[in-house]
DNA sequence: GAAAACAAAAGTGTATACACTTTTTGCGTT
DNA sequence: AACGCAAAAAGTGTATACACTTTTGTTTTC
């Protein structure tokens, strides 16, 4: 898997981390990276940056990268910032809802349930995340879209919220009735179920300090 | 003057974008600002990317940076987004009110007024803007506060310095009325007064294609 | 035997070098 | 005079070099 742009080690690192392939904690050498992506340390270095900005990744100065070790609270302001992004969001989208959007979110929410029962962990956590994501997007706002996707990357971070297959069964059942109650547009439903969706998964927060992996080519490839 | 140069690099120029100091589209070249900030491109290249992702500044394929100049389409969707975020941080400001943040927000509208009246404009721009992330400051959510700067620094570079003193007088005046409305503790008025508010705003969206600077010098000194 | 001190190794931070791409320039042709 | 084209200039993208910092491991000292 050769040819790699930055923006291909982002992806990667980026995956690894959500996957919790590499733990909190993680050195992240450049010129292990780099050895392992077949490039300089320049790109590596690049791609550091972009993940630090995302807060996927924290440098410390002279010392290196490690991958982010977000504290509870900052686990809780990320999340109060989605309920408080999300709820009206849900909002508009009951307002500008038609019959093609809902068919969209129903094919996703079926694609969460295929991944589910097939037991694919890595597919179905990300599925789970998305479904946020398509929701900004079928809005038409790709600004809001861009940024509820970061959000959910922090949040992927810090929870091993999906990791039991009870809690992303529970998950995708949210959904499921998240959906029916925009086809209804019935705006207060939907807000507040979204908002109970979003407390159930935060309730789920977990912060098992984990012995970090030291095996970066192992974890990513 | 040696507490990481990357950082006071992307001070300077945001601080110059935001101030259309730097008009939107104008090449930033490299070399350039090597030479003006007395570093190497390396840290111009860092700089560079990190402004890329606050969206200030756009990266074009082997042609370079240039100041970023958000459609009308994207400011829309900023400020939707912006709407989505500022109504439920009022509604949550409510209800966690004391009588100290109240201050502080009385004296941050007072040196708005100042600023105003001593036709400061490059200060009054940056104090109406610091108000909303003073009010996510106040609440004690940082990730809140970051991201609301950011989604500000767009919109400043938007339309910030197109304001009038009359605009910003009005602003000012707005920014009062949210200021009493949460010290009585009125939820819904508040939430309104802050929705109009950023409507307001909105609609003083200009977007004058003025013939870029290309004195980078000049504009950063 | 444990702690302090020092030397070697590994790693980061910045500058520079060089290949390759885009832009500009200047000249010859129509 | 306008167009086209080729060569030069300027600029970007990536790798590498090197100084300086942190980490590690060994030896010295009490």
């Amino acid at each position: 898997m050769e040819s790699s742009s930055t923006t291909q080690i982002v992806q990667a690192l980026t995956k690894a981390i959500v996957e919790h392939r590499l733990q909190p904690g993680s050195k992240l050498a450049e010129q292990k990276l780099a050895d392992h992506f077949g490039v300089s340390r320049t790109l590596v270095r690049q791609a550091l940056l972009q993940l630090s900005q995302h807060q996927l990744v924290t440098l410390e100065p002279a010392r290196g990268a490690f991958v982010a070790a977000p504290s509870v609270n900052e686990a809780r302001q990320v999340f109060a910032v989605r309920r408080m992004l999300e709820s009206e969001m849900t909002r508009a989208f009951v307002r500008q809802v038609t019959p093609a959007k809902i068919r969209a979110l129903k094919e996703h929410v079926a694609q969460e349930k295929r991944a589910i029962e097939q037991e694919d962990a890595p597919g179905r956590t990300e599925l789970l995340g998305d479904f946020h994501v398509r929701m900004a997007e079928l809005m038409g706002n790709e600004v809001l879209a861009q940024l509820l996707g970061q959000l959910i990357s922090r949040c992927a971070l810090i929870t091993l919220m999906y990791q039991t297959s009870r809690a992303a069964r529970h998950s995708n059942d949210e959904h499921f009735e998240i959906v029916r109650a925009l086809a209804a547009k019935d705006e207060a439903l939907a807000v507040r179920l979204m908002n109970h969706h979003l407390l159930h998964v935060e309730e789920n927060l977990t912060f098992d300090h984990k012995v970090p992996s030291h095996d970066i080519s192992m974890a990513l490839s």
